[in-house]
DNA sequence: ACCGCATGGTTGCACGAACAACCGCCATGC
DNA sequence: GCATGGCGGTTGTTCGTGCAACCATGCGGT
């Protein structure tokens, strides 16, 4: 049996074509290299996770500092358990507490420190930097508007597609 | 589509401007999105996990259907370590078996086993029709190019930056 | 031939994340 | 009022991965 053959074509038994696999493979690639280079940087320059990054932006722009523990986890693309010990570590650090609910006993807030708050302004600078030196400098306006377009029409169906929060 | 409402056009010391962010926090939800689906399909028709897909791909494509561990390691992206209990694992399944490198001992290869190729086969189609219909699908040919190009582009410097694997 | 030194692969260990089970709390039903 | 079901958060466990340390082998110098 030889599978050899088929290289043209776009029908759906066959094969990716040479353009399509550049722009799946090189998105896996491109994301993997990114995140771990300004992970890497993150931690070397601040001590600070990229993920535990992320937490902190997400609560800096939130209104008061602080947001629900589900909301976050959503946010920042953890599980909630997952959140959970990220918070603990975080909390740990005096980088942010945990603040309980009025209107809903069950509820927890996670609230930034000033600590956090000073952490935050100094690892986002780096970040940034890195962002953009590593990424969005190779990309034009109009390349940038592509890109969010096309995220905006892949993303409803793989959130989708993922297994839970489909709230689609 | 620069609506003036343009934010203050940043230079390096400021935010990220709405389209930067869209672009960046996109290719980061996107990618997330995608992997989870992909791997959760992936393993829920045939049992297999991406990662270990993507090690019986790059096996097919192979020379004789045999790779050498270093080499697959970086093509999987995947640390030395990772992929050794990787192949462990797909060795007990039996879907491939070590081979020990004639012209250098140390060296081993991991070689595809008929029942490997077979899996490989089933698998192949739902992975492929998942990565067009909730990706390729929603491209059209110049967005494509677009995406090639940049990944192009962003790849060197995003390698170069990640620890490990420079070979720039 | 011998000695460093680099390279390919495996192992011990630690960490981060997901899943499932759980508990306390809200919001309905009767 | 009290039951039921759903939701928010935490905990026990397991799994996959990276890092560092460790052989064993290859390679180049002297």
């Amino acid at each position: 049996m030889s599978t050899t053959t088929t290289v043209p074509t776009h029908a759906d038994g066959g094969d990716l074509d040479e353009a399509e696999l550049r722009a799946w493979r090189g998105l896996l690639r491109v994301h993997a290299s990114l995140s771990k280079a300004l992970d890497a940087q993150l931690d070397r320059e601040h001590g600070l996770p990229l993920t535990s990054y992320e937490v902190l932006v997400y609560l800096a722009d939130a209104e008061g500092e602080k947001m629900r523990m589900c909301d976050l986890a959503s946010s920042v693309l953890l599980s909630r358990s997952g959140l959970t010990r990220l918070v603990d570590r975080l909390e740990r650090d005096g980088l942010l507490v945990r603040e309980s609910c009025a209107s809903d006993a069950r509820g927890a807030f996670a609230k930034l420190t000033p600590a956090g708050h000073a952490k935050l302004a100094a690892a986002r600078a780096t970040h940034l930097a890195g962002v953009r030196t590593l990424f969005l400098s190779h990309l034009g306006a109009e390349e940038l508007e592509v890109l969010g377009s096309v995220w905006d029409r892949v993303l409803p169906g793989a959130a989708c597609a993922a297994p839970d929060a489909c709230d689609c």
